[in-house]
DNA sequence: TGCAGTTATTAAGCATGCAAACCATTTGCG
DNA sequence: CGCAAATGGTTTGCATGCTTAATAACTGCA
């Protein structure tokens, strides 16, 4: 290995979650390609199957944790497709209630079954102990992102 | 904790990888930003002060783990602003050289600086032993996607 | 009650990444 | 040698994320 590249590898413990992080979800999209679920795509599916309804936009913005436009967006890719369809909120005239249609519901088991797939595979052979290990780590380097910036939304959801 | 919450923490080890990636990297940006430099930008200037001379595109289009058009256009910004340059290269007249200006010198120091200051700050309170957990909870990881993919581009760079 | 501030959604525009297609050159092999 | 394949760069078009700002509706307090 050349130099920079050890060097690179000691600076950068980063750099390290961000590449396995993208590597990971590839592998999820990967089995999901065939469903014509690009990308992001999946995961508003995956989660719209999850919450508890009825969902309003805004709750699907916390739970992807990602910023409101980009949750509109999306929604506008699956409703065209045919996924999700969006109906008013009686409630609240401001927001918009998200639901899966049939077929929506049906590729969220697909998308369950996919994720828990690579999740089972890419962990393989790791023990419980190692990986709550690595969730300490995480948990510290979380906590030290706060220390300084003190913004809740630094890693999103905060401190647990 | 909701328990869709609990649920999606024990399904994505990788969420939560690509999640503190994002954070960390975000980290190093703000201190960068009085540089001007946004996001990925400085990624290139880093590499280019760590990388041994000559230093062609594709050189850094490995190092930086991102694809040839990314980096062409990351650099024609860098260059734009005076940071880099490009010159043929003789011995090859289908790849060009890159190189830092002295302005460019001067801000990979400030841009080592800043990942360093991030990386010892982030990772403060976090024993050898752990960090050495994570790493080889990663390898294993890194290795189960190289199983099946047998792609060795999955996680760029493969097994080491 | 009524206005100020907050919240939900959308719109517009930028930053970055990718893949596919294309050109110019270089390399390797029959 | 000479042509096919590989390699370095660029162009184009798309996917996804963000920020900022607009609009509509809700909420809380004087």
């Amino acid at each position: 290995m050349p130099d920079f590249e050890r060097n690179e590898k000691e600076l950068s413990f980063g750099r390290r979650l961000a590449r396995l992080g993208a590597a990971w979800r590839r592998q999820v999209d990967n089995d999901l390609r065939d469903y014509g679920l690009t990308e992001a795509t999946w995961r508003p599916v995956l989660y719209l199957g999850l919450l508890p309804p009825p969902v309003r936009q805004t709750d699907l913005v916390r739970a992807l944790e990602i910023e409101a436009p980009s949750v509109g967006r999306l929604l506008d890719v699956l409703e065209r497709r045919g996924l999700v369809f969006r109906s008013p909120d009686r409630a609240d005239k401001r927001s918009k209630l998200v639901s899966l249609t049939d077929k929506g519901e049906h590729i969220a088991r697909q998308v369950r079954h996919a994720v828990e797939a690579v999740s089972s595979r890419l962990l393989d052979g790791i023990s419980t102990p190692e990986l709550q290990a690595c969730y300490s780590v995480f948990e510290r380097i979380e906590a030290n992102l706060y220390d300084r910036t003190g913004a809740s939304a630094e890693v999103a959801g905060g401190p647990s």
